[in-house]
DNA sequence: AAAGCGTGGGT
DNA sequence: TACCCAAGCTT
């Protein structure tokens, strides 16, 4: 495509347009404009399937319908609504930010690209799609999608991982972009690498927009996008604790407020230095970090989990509490089967509550 | 610039 | 099985 072609420019516009007024999947997010609605949608979707963010943003709107419902809510309701969608920091971020439009924007999501890039977790791209879906203004909205259909529309060999290659794509965009229906076109955009434009196997025979593309043109699609390999998950080696007090409750404990898996529950854990006397490094770590003087029984099982960048491997034992010891500080409480559920665990320690919870 | 940050589904 | 991937952002 020529893209400075004034002509082919309209016609790549109606031909994605009207392909995605025809073929657009029916989501929740797209009932109405509300920028509330599609800034949570926005956030719930970075690096997410829209089949797993469906019932997430359903639940999630029902419990806060409004940028107020968000703000006032309590940090520990929003990350257990958030409970399995990973990314916890999204969720803390959203809410940062929502409260700061309640407060600051008089609950009024801004609508300029300098402000709404302000808030905490709006990034290049969401700014963009809250922009050009929430308040119709022509502003490019790069995702993964996006950025493997022009790869691709344009045949260029430019690494997507790299940061260069977003800025390049949003140029580009820049000058296709439909500024009659600029919701629609990004919105196609990706509709179209969602449903058609895929990575390993598009279906170009019946795109949309086949006539416009030069890697269909040269048959080097299934080259495209060049993208940078995924380094192999660092394996950590964990010992796991579980405790029970002599009411029968368990003991969890809440993970520090930045890092991994921020602000969740667990139960005791501690990374091992190494593979020799595990239930003495564990008992020691209980003793430093809870000051509970314990017993270390028998392993109940293992459990391995794996994240985007790290692998854990956790031995979880069945521990007996010699001292009794009511309040061990402001992140650790003892709680019954039945009140654990009120507390957002990561799936990794899902695994280990739904096993030990049995026995 | 590159690493850290989750999870579940597809091949 | 062991990858890769999916509407990215922060540091």
């Amino acid at each position: 495509m020529q893209l400075e072609n004034k002509t082919s420019v309209k016609q790549f516009q109606h031909d994605l347009l009207t392909w995605f007024k025809g073929n657009q999947r029916d989501l929740p997010w797209r009932q109405d404009q509300d920028p509330y609605k599609v800034w949570v949608s926005e956030i719930m979707l970075q690096q997410t399937r829209v089949d797993t963010v469906i019932p997430f943003f359903n639940r999630f709107l029902e419990k806060f319908p409004t940028i107020e419902a968000l703000a006032i809510a309590e940090e520990g309701d929003v990350l257990k609504a958030w409970e399995g969608l990973g990314y916890y920091s999204r969720a803390r971020n959203l809410q940062a930010a929502v409260r700061e439009v309640h407060e600051q924007y008089n609950g009024v999501v801004p609508n300029s690209k300098a402000e709404i890039s302000k808030l905490r977790g709006v990034g290049p791209y969401t700014s963009g799609a809250i922009l050009s879906i929430a308040y119709g203004k022509p502003e490019p909205a790069v995702d993964g999608n996006v950025m493997r259909v022009i790869s691709r529309i344009v045949a260029s060999y430019d690494d997507i991982s790299k940061q260069k290659t977003r800025v390049k794509i949003e140029g580009i965009i820049s000058t296709l972009i439909s500024v009659e229906d600029p919701s629609s076109f990004n919105q196609g955009l990706m509709e179209l690498g969602a449903l058609i434009c895929t990575p390993t196997s598009p279906a170009c025979s019946i795109c949309p927009i086949q006539k416009h593309c030069k890697a269909f043109e040269e048959k080097v699609q299934l080259e495209l996008p060049v993208k940078a390999k995924k380094k192999k998950p660092k394996e950590k080696k964990l010992v796991c604790a579980f405790i029970k007090n002599a009411e029968g409750q368990v003991l969890i404990h809440q993970r520090h407020s930045t890092g991994l898996l921020a602000s969740l529950w667990e139960f005791p854990n501690v990374e091992l230095n190494n593979d020799d006397h595990i239930e003495k490094q564990l008992e020691v770590f209980l003793r430093n970090e809870f000051g509970i003087q314990t017993s270390i029984g028998k392993e109940i099982f293992r459990v391995e989990h794996v994240f985007s960048h790290l692998k854990w491997d956790v031995t979880v034992f069945e521990v007996e509490l010699l001292s009794s010891v009511k309040k061990i500080n402001e992140r650790a409480v003892w709680i019954s089967d039945l009140d654990i559920k009120a507390y957002p665990f990561p799936v990794s320690h899902q695994k280990i509550m739904s096993h030990c919870l049995k026995i």
